[in-house]
RNA sequence: GGUUCCGUAGCUCAGCUGGAUAGAGCAACUGCCUUCUAAGCAGUAGGUCACAGGUUCGAAUCCUGUCGGGGUCACCA
């Protein structure tokens, strides 16, 4: 048992003897604030209308009982109605005599599915894709370590008009350029001829687009054209700037789906999904391309999937539960054909889940998707990393898994998290304004090199040697930046300044360590514990109290999905043993006692840190 | 407009299942390397926790409203 649920079950002994008040009050404990006197905290002021006395008097009386009932605590002291517990120093001793840092959390039975990364395959990633997948991998390591079996899930879209219209671009303004002829990375070689795409669309429809939105467009295409005169109308009896840009948008979208350009693309989609012998050799090939990139981003990033599902294969998925849905009644038709699901009674909106012409949408696919993720690895929970702008889809997604009577439906979890902001605001591929991923890497590596060299403390160090150095500490300081934030708040990216290494940050925390394992090694430790009959210095103590949190971190951590919540952890407890580092030596000490005790806690400190960094993601270096 | 998330030091962020005098880091200033790695430690300065009400013995934290910012409300994904 641990040092807090012992203190609890103390207090509540003692609080039953008082007051025989047994089960109605929650015995709650805190961690004294640094300023007052003690380890733990107990507020009296929900037991003062059972004991019938002051808060101070009741504080005191509790505090005089417990003290009697439980050993681990030496004295205590009252301030209005806190009850400030202090352990005995010899109690400390014996957790630290005790502690392991190798203990592993039991194994649970609840396979777990963690999702992320999901890019598409027409665009490198950028740091948006960077926050998801340190967080996907990060919150998969977490669960793992909290006793989940744990599958890792990349879901790729590899397939819909936004891929055909790198394929089209390539085909035709290509000239057979490749990754190899090039020398351009293959996610950046697609990437290009994406904007390719872009900028010779806008070359033949601009003029057009201008005229339309004057409203001088005449379409062939009769749907088309009664559409292009409503949205008109629309846009210009509008009245705010958000309304009408919508509707400007929505012309231009009208227009450019005329173009020669959007319906050759079209028709190459039309083709792909006629499995055309050539379209899919060329769509074969240019993905082979983009994921030789991006495994080399996801390896030089650390990250790595058990599974992956491709959107070439699930997107036709999902029209049986349509079926189904029907059926049992969960999902209705429109006179139009289309299918949809009510869920105003949820407080949501009625939502399409097939188009009238009888194909998938977005959330169809999802659903199969759904299905077949459980079938595959008979997980009883899905957790799906993905931003904060699909809060809305994914609602609907669990209602409707729910609604179709899933057991797993339950199980279902979106970690949403926040965007990711230039101080220019969002990130906006049209303005190029993303950060990319290689190059972010990149610039890292270079930062990290340059402070390193700096220091000069790498004397003796090999090329290789320092190559992974510079590549850890680079890693480390960007994992640390991004994930110590709460993941639902967006964060503010500052491409400008680069990315410390000095205060709350992954090297820090690797410095700590290394600090640690110089001292091991000097020491010649060989894994000596320690007594419990020593005097510890107060420094000793917090960080012992620290160590003996990370357990209930870790829980914590898995359960609310949150990485943050471990780096901050690890900061706490490298802050706690540079304390004692300052304060007390090892090296120097002459007591036996002492000195083991000493290289056991440092020891067990850097295990910990080591665990903890490796669940954001992070590897330690020996020295740096 | 409906809905949802957010607003804490100059900057980036903790704290939010209600508890004491709201914490770190960066930036600024002051000390500490003949002493286990100074990517460190100790200290100074910096706040009407957006605003207004309410609940409570007690509110940054819970409720309501206002203001400000983001997302979303597609037969897009």
């Amino acid at each position: 048992m641990n040092i807090e649920d012992l203190i609890i079950k103390g207090l509540s002994t003692a609080i039953e003897q008082l007051y025989s008040a047994s089960a109605d009050v929650e015995v709650k404990i805190e961690k004294t604030k640094p300023i007052f006197e003690g380890d733990y905290t107990f507020v009296v002021f929900p037991l003062v209308r059972r004991s019938g006395k002051s808060p101070e008097l009741t504080a005191e009386e509790l505090g005089r009982e417990v003290i009697k009932t439980s050993p681990e605590i030496s004295h205590y002291n009252v301030i209005k109605g806190f009850l400030n517990l202090s352990v005995a120093p010899s109690y400390w001793a014996e957790i630290l005599h005790n502690y392991n840092a190798q203990n592993n959390f039991p194994q649970k039975e609840e396979k777990v599915m963690v999702e992320y990364s999901s890019p598409n395959t027409n665009k490198p990633l950028h740091l948006g894709h960077i926050r998801n997948i340190l967080m996907g991998y990060s919150i998969s390591e977490i669960m793992k370590a909290a006793g989940y079996p744990v599958v890792k899930a990349n879901l790729i879209n590899d397939r819909g008009v936004h891929i055909c219209k790198s394929m089209l671009a390539w085909q035709r303004f290509g000239n057979g350029e490749t990754p190899e002829s090039s020398g351009i990375k293959g996610d950046h070689l697609v990437g290009k001829y994406y904007v390719v795409f872009e900028s010779k669309l806008q070359e033949q429809t601009s003029d057009t687009v201008a005229l339309a939105l004057e409203g001088n467009w005449n379409c062939n295409d009769e749907i088309v054209q009664k559409r292009y005169i409503d949205t008109l109308e629309k846009l210009r009896s509008s009245k705010d700037d958000k309304q009408s840009s919508k509707y400007k948008g929505d012309i231009k979208d009208l227009v450019r789906n005329q173009s020669e350009l959007m319906k050759s693309c079209q028709e190459m989609l039309r083709l792909w999904e006629a499995k055309d012998t050539e379209v899919l050799e060329l769509w074969s090939t240019m993905n082979s391309w983009v994921y030789q990139g991006f495994n080399r981003t996801y390896e030089r990033l650390g990250v790595n999937f058990d599974a992956m599902y491709y959107e070439s294969n699930t997107y036709l998925l999902g029209k049986d539960i349509v079926k189904e849905g029907l059926s049992s009644g969960v999902f209705f038709k429109k006179e139009d054909g289309s299918v949809w699901i009510d869920l105003t009674a949820e407080g949501l909106d009625e939502k399409l889940v097939q188009r009238g012409d009888g194909t998938s949408v977005y959330i169809t696919q999802d659903m199969g998707t759904a299905d077949l993720k459980f079938q595959d690895h008979g997980i009883q929970r899905s957790v799906y990393v993905v931003g904060n702008e699909q809060d809305y889809h994914f609602k609907v997604l669990f209602h409707i898994m729910e609604k179709l009577g899933r057991s797993y439906a339950k199980g279902m979890y979106h970690a949403s998290y926040g965007m990711v902001d230039l101080p220019s605001g969002k990130m906006k591929s049209r303005e190029g304004t993303v950060v990319d991923a290689d190059d972010l890497l990149q610039e890292m590596y270079d930062t990290a090199k340059a402070k390193t060299e700096e220091l000069g403390k790498t004397d003796g160090m090999s090329e290789t040697e320092l190559h992974e150095l510079y590549h850890r500490l680079s890693i480390a300081a960007l994992k640390f930046f991004i994930l110590k934030v709460d993941p639902r708040k967006r964060m503010l990216f500052n491409p400008e300044e680069s990315i410390d290494f000095q205060g709350d940050t992954g090297p820090f925390v690797m410095y700590t360590y290394t600090r640690i394992k110089s001292i091991l090694r000097s020491a010649n430790y060989s894994g000596e514990s320690s007594k419990t009959n020593l005097t510890l210095h107060p420094t000793e103590m917090s960080c012992i109290k620290v160590l003996s949190e990370f357990p209930s971190v870790v829980s914590n951590a898995a359960e609310e999905y949150n990485p943050a919540a471990v780096c901050q952890y690890v900061l706490d407890l490298a802050k706690a043993y540079n304390k004692v580092y300052n304060e007390v030596s090892i090296l120097k000490e002459t007591d036996t006692d002492l000195r083991s005790m000493r290289l056991h806690l440092a020891s067990q400190t850097a295990q910990i840190l080591q665990r903890g960094l490796q669940l954001i993601g992070i590897e330690t270096v020996e020295r740096m």
